[in-house]
DNA sequence: ACGTAAGCGAGACGGTACGTCGCGTCTTACC
DNA sequence: GGTAAGACGCGACGTACCGTCTCGCTTACGT
């Protein structure tokens, strides 16, 4: 027979792990990350508290573990995008699956992101907006008397994680692809790109 | 006879505080501020643990009144700054009072701005920030068909930490002097002002 | 001037002791002696709690020298007693003197002697008890086969508290002339006397 | 299958029970009850603090439920010696029970019934007595002139305790069918019976 | 279809930190 | 000199989580 894929797990681990990480982001999104403790995560996913630790470490293994499986999410989305979706002007690619993922699960940005969230989760994304800045500048030559290339991109990363802020606290006031043409907007002077074409020249 | 002011703090009161902030800063920059307790506080500053709670709630209470007590001092030195130090072309005032004070809690700064420190403390500053911005702001007429005011602020605010963690994290590779032109250079675009070098000559 | 006895204590200090004794008295009527401390004597006396320990150096401190002031002025009683009320028959003499000072802090013995009571104090009574017995059974002599005259001792002492209990916890039933002459009744074959004078010659 | 009887408890309780407990006898022993803590009882049985708190409310609570499982054996034994040991003349019956159970635990008993024991612990061993008492009592008409028969038994029972208690102060200098003969004579008369020797040859 | 190895529930346990309470000592002003 | 005010060191309290562990039960999987 051999019809799985011999690498599917337990049926009953699948379960479990599902049932923690809702529980996990339920409880996040109601008091906070830091609020949150292990009792908690299991007593709301009615599993044995035991076999919490036979899955995460910890509370901050299962934030990583989740980031990391909805993470996979995007690029693969992001991979696809980029071929079909060529023909948007202004808007820059990979900045809208992020977006897209973002609105996919605001509640939970937007608490991780704010003051009751984890400073870890906010630098890991701030680190995969950087990166992206970062293939972008190495394009670009910037004015040498200016600000450094890394200077332009920690500035730049965290002013996007500003923006996906005040739109989630803000509850969401425009669609994704707004957000992200405005945020490229601002973001074009700092990274030394000229500013979209049109009339504006300074 | 003229007794002492009377309203100056008890000397035991007074030294015991001070110890306590001390003994809290050098173990955030050693150990990152979720990693610490108020024994290990307490055991640095050779005072007894019932003592703390005498004078803080717990870590998060220390942790504010200690920003309050130090940015209480930073808005003193704006005042002063603010009346002798008009000339600075280029360079935002306020700014330059804020990196002052950052650079003389530069580790400080560098942890709680950081993974290991402590979102409420990010957020705090980063409101201080936008609240100067919003000031700024409220003499601009932004491009109505732009991003609206709010999200500028946000993005730029954070933008701005951003800048100042790259700034911290890089063992402060430039003068503040520097750092607040670059600073204000890049946020312009952002805040809708002109960019300097082209028709306003300020 | 020198008009006091220079043994009179300082005003200041008589009116300490005693707002303390009395606060103290209260509580224990209220919370038993087990739960009280001495932040709430102090709080009932208006009195500072430093100053608590000027006079005292604890509870037990002050509830012994309570005791012991108020024990004092028994045995003065007992002794005017003894010469006017020498006619009484049936009632033992001391027993008397003992009863009217319980009657008049009764509530207070009833604490002290019951469960919320301490058992220093219980036995610091039947000790007194025990002695007045003691004294009594050296003129007696008592069947050698029976009980050693100490047992007997310990037998009647307790009894007689077992007996004052009694009476402090149903609201004191009957007058305290009553309570002497029926504890006498009960005692007087354990300490190997003749019953009461009547028809009975066991 | 035929599974263990499944009703005996996990065996680390018991044994985590049974290591607490002796060490609270131990402790009783060598500083008395009040003087004791937790801490001194978890760090004689080498058991960790939390532990004790998941067995016990506090000290009253392992004293309390101490006592109840050694009382609950005496229950079982003196209904054992009734059935068989008919014959003793002058021996109360129920008393010598006691008085085994009694012997069994001397040390603590001599503890707890003193000036380092609790009230609450003599009063609930008094009232243990009083019931007794009362039962015997409930068959016997007493002179309705004489004392009431509550203070009666709470006389007999009181006196009960401090031949117990003389006999445990004085490193058990009789045997206790002795103690029990002489408890029992000594009592006849307070409660009502006729004294020994007399008509009634029992 | 079923035997078996796994996942799981239940919960005891050792740890560590928490925040509170009470104690007894002390210093400093006031009166 | 007595008192008020109150900081301080000390140490016990009872609670909350943590992460580890053992022990049976049950359940999904593989043959």
């Amino acid at each position: 027979m051999m019809q799985n894929v011999h690498e599917v797990e337990d049926l009953r681990v699948r379960r479990t792990r599902k049932l923690l990480q809702e529980a996990f982001i339920e409880l996040t999104v109601e008091k906070g990350f830091a609020a949150i403790t292990v009792r908690d995560i299991t007593e709301r996913a009615m599993v044995n508290r035991s076999t919490f630790y036979r899955h995460f470490l910890d509370k901050y293994d299962l934030m990583e573990q989740y980031t990391n499986e909805v993470t996979a999410g995007v690029w693969e989305a992001e991979l696809a995008a980029e071929k079909t979706r060529q023909g948007e002007e202004d808007i820059p690619a990979g900045l809208l699956s992020l977006l897209r993922h973002v609105q996919a699960f605001a509640d939970f940005y937007r608490v991780m992101l704010g003051q009751r969230g984890d400073p870890v989760f906010t630098e890991r994304i701030r680190l995969n907006a950087a990166s992206r800045f970062r293939a972008l500048l190495s394009n670009v030559k910037t004015d040498p008397n200016g600000p450094p290339d890394e200077m332009r991109i920690s500035y730049v990363s965290c002013a996007g994680i500003g923006a996906i802020m005040w739109w989630l606290e803000n509850d969401q006031p425009c669609n994704i692809e707004q957000l992200a043409r405005w945020i490229g907007q601002l973001s074009k002077a700092a990274v030394g790109l000229p500013l979209p074409g049109k009339s504006t020249h300074n």
